[in-house]
DNA sequence: GTCGCAAGGCTTTTT
DNA sequence: GCCTTGCGAC
């Protein structure tokens, strides 16, 4: 297919500045995936010269995929497409040294994030949940803002300030000690150095020598500091966004940043794609109604020339079982009468618990299914256990991953012998590792206690020389050695559990050796690299069996951003899920706007049919509610709806009159603004 | 030091 | 409703 006129000079444009303003379904990834080509085989850049960054690894797979198949994956070796945490990852890995970091640095994730800071906090915070949750997101926010301790702790006004500020400083002290980064520093460290050191900016100024940035909306102030130390003052670079996709205003992103291009590049070149590839003339109408209802930032109008299409179904059901049987139901029916392939169906969801149910019927029904996105795989504790086994081994001061694996399998070493290992160690400024070689003498372990614990610390210690020599061959070895799949039949509930459990490790097992191999695209990653990479939840896969698989596709909306498919079904249309209740209770129009902007992100992944289901009554944290069908079906446009009343007796004159009835309570419950 | 049961309390979304 | 945490028994 043919680029239309606004694409073909979104891709040809390349001497300075340009935003696309790509909206929904108007082929960004076609302008990005066609402008990395047309500067390698007409422009004249290496392959290796281009960066392409996106948010989500779904994203950034999906973008790696068609540039290899427009390119040929000879041509397109050495392009760094990658999210923003991997590239600033890499920075990292590249200036360790400038940066007074130890190459073996470990990742905390968000978990061992929170527990740091609970340990850490709990003189201050008391434990207090809701406070610690503040703090974790203040933290974030500074680091995003490229505010350090220092600066927080004296900007601080009120006592709440100083103590967060207080926090933040010894959270910093504690993490660089156990030589660990968190998300928000593989941000945050590039940039600083981008920012202070004009030789390593010039460095990476040579070599990314253009650069293109997917989902622009979504950058934080940090992201956007980089992005424009990246490209300097030679200004070659293509971001694409559409603020009305902006949905992660939750962890600082900015879609003011859009604006702030014109002032920061007065040259730039905006280019609007408005036309639609996607969705039927009657989806795309739909969305443009909804998204109406918000202040926008840069006007565009989304037209297509796509046929009408069917009615948007919406499906009322008693209650969450009757839901999740509902869709599948649906889905099965269409299927069988439309002949189609299950993926092209996806269903899609606020949260991600909301997929329990639908895995359940879909399994009941032996209808095959991916799960993408969710912290499912890597929140297990199997998973956990290896990741905690594979940090310790590249970064033996990592205390965190020492305390989660020093008793798992059981070694007989507990919480006292732990206690007395720890204060050690804190007197003494050492890892807990290494603290544990020196403890002996100081008598403060019984000889059993001593016994149990240098056991372990000298067989990790052979392993991880093992490990810098042989990486994958040790991680076999700790396997095995450490008998872990006994020990998963041995704690697990059920026979069925404990084969689940040793695949997941099997298959952690082989990513990672996919991993340290690497392939046509990537280099081979060393063992930190590689354990890194998986923290980062950014893995090597094999792709063949996985793309070609014939699944329906489970995900948040969050997840499905930048796809399509034919079919799409959203669960959960109703007040407090979508809306979500805490965007409700705190009673700011922006959190109800981005909530407006996730469902419109959500309507316009589908092609051909789109069916939005809600319960009249769902279970929450144990007791029974009767939630109201969401605002946002009350703002499409009901001649394009089809209201299906949950009862099949009535008559179609009946369910049309209930329908409407319910419309009108919707709409003097929810009168739209303006 | 380990295991099992009961009570309590809640992550929305991702890297 | 489910998962984590705490406590008591062995």
């Amino acid at each position: 297919m043919k680029l239309n006129d606004a694409q073909q000079s979104a891709v040809e444009f390349v001497t300075g500045p340009c935003l696309v303003l790509a909206g929904a379904g108007s082929g960004k990834t076609r302008v990005i995936t066609n402008k990395i080509a047309h500067l390698i085989r007409v422009c004249g850049y290496e392959a290796r010269q281009i960066a392409a960054v996106t948010f989500t690894n779904k994203a950034a797979r999906e973008m790696k995929e068609r540039v290899a198949a427009t390119l040929g994956k000879k041509e397109a070796r050495g392009l760094l497409i990658s999210t923003f945490h991997t590239l600033g990852l890499e920075i990292i890995k590249r200036e360790h040294k400038v940066l007074e970091l130890k190459s073996n640095f470990s990742l905390f994730d968000d978990q061992d994030q929170l527990a740091l800071l609970k340990e850490l906090t709990e003189p201050f915070l008391k434990e207090d949940k809701t406070l610690l949750m503040q703090l974790t997101n203040r933290i974030s926010r500074w680091k995003n803002d490229i505010i350090s301790p220092k600066l927080a702790l004296e900007s601080a006004l009120s006592q709440e300030d100083k103590i967060f500020a207080h926090c933040y400083q010894l959270y910093e002290t504690q993490t660089r000690s156990l030589n660990v980064l968190d998300f928000d520093d593989l941000i945050l460290l590039p940039t600083k150095l981008l920012i202070e050191n004009q030789e390593v900016r010039e460095r990476w100024q040579q070599k990314i020598k253009y650069l293109l940035v997917d989902e622009y909306q979504d950058t934080n102030t940090s992201q956007y500091q980089l992005i424009k130390m990246i490209v300097g003052t030679r200004a070659r670079f293509t971001v694409v966004g559409d603020d009305d996709q902006s949905i992660y205003s939750w962890r600082g992103a900015q879609p003011q940043n859009m604006a702030l291009l014109k002032r920061d590049f007065p040259n730039l070149n905006v280019i609007k794609l408005e036309q639609n590839y996607r969705s039927t003339a009657r989806i795309l109408k739909a969305a443009n109604i909804l998204i109406a209802n918000n202040p926008h930032l840069f006007d565009k109008k989304l037209f297509c020339d796509i046929e009408q299409g069917e009615q948007i179904k919406v499906l009322a059901s008693k209650n969450e079982e009757n839901e999740a049987e509902r869709v599948v139901a649906e889905l099965i029916s269409h299927r069988f009468l439309q002949n189609t392939d299950y993926k092209q169906y996806a269903i899609l969801y606020r949260s991600n618990h909301q997929s329990r149910l639908i895995e359940k019927v879909l399994m009941q029904n032996r209808i095959p299914y991916k799960i993408s996105g969710g912290t499912s795989f890597f929140a297990r504790a199997e998973i956990k256990d290896i990741m905690a086994y594979l940090r310790v081994l590249t970064n033996s001061e990592d205390d965190t991953a020492f305390l989660r694996i020093v008793n798992t399998p059981r070694r007989e070493i507990g919480p006292t012998t732990l206690q007395k290992l720890g204060e050690f160690a804190k007197s003494q400024q050492k890892s807990l590792f290494s603290a544990s070689f020196d403890i002996g003498p100081t008598g403060l372990l019984t000889s059993r206690q001593l016994g149990a614990l240098q056991q372990f610390t000298i067989w990790l210690d052979k392993l991880s020389e093992h490990a810098k020599n042989e990486p994958l061959e040790s991680v076999k070895t700790l396997l095995t050695s450490i008998n872990y799949d006994s020990w998963l039949f041995e704690t697990s509930p059920s026979q069925k559990a404990a084969e689940m459990r040793v695949r997941n490790v099997n298959q952690l097992y082989e990513w990672l050796g996919e991993m340290l191999k690497g392939d046509e695209l990537e280099e081979p990653m060393t063992l930190t690299q590689a354990v890194n990479r998986f923290t980062l939840r950014d893995m090597l896969e094999r792709g063949e069996d996985e793309q070609d698989a014939d699944q329906v596709q489970l995900m948040t909306i969050h997840a499905s951003k930048g796809l399509e498919f034919d079919f799409v079904y959203i669960l959960g249309m109703e007040e407090g899920i979508m809306p979500h209740q805490n965007s409700i209770d705190d009673n700011q129009p922006e959190l109800i706007e981005e909530e407006r902007r996730l469902a419109y992100v959500g309507i316009t992944r589908a092609k051909k049919t789109l069916t939005l289901s809600h319960c009249l009554e769902r279970r929450s944290m144990g007791e029974v509610i009767k939630p109201e069908p969401s605002r946002f079906l009350a703002e499409l446009p009901q001649d394009d709806l089809d209201w299906e009343s949950k009862k099949a007796k009535d008559t179609p004159q009946q369910r049309m009159e209930k329908g409407q009835a319910h419309l009108a309570m919707l709409k003097a419950k929810f009168p739209k603004k303006g």
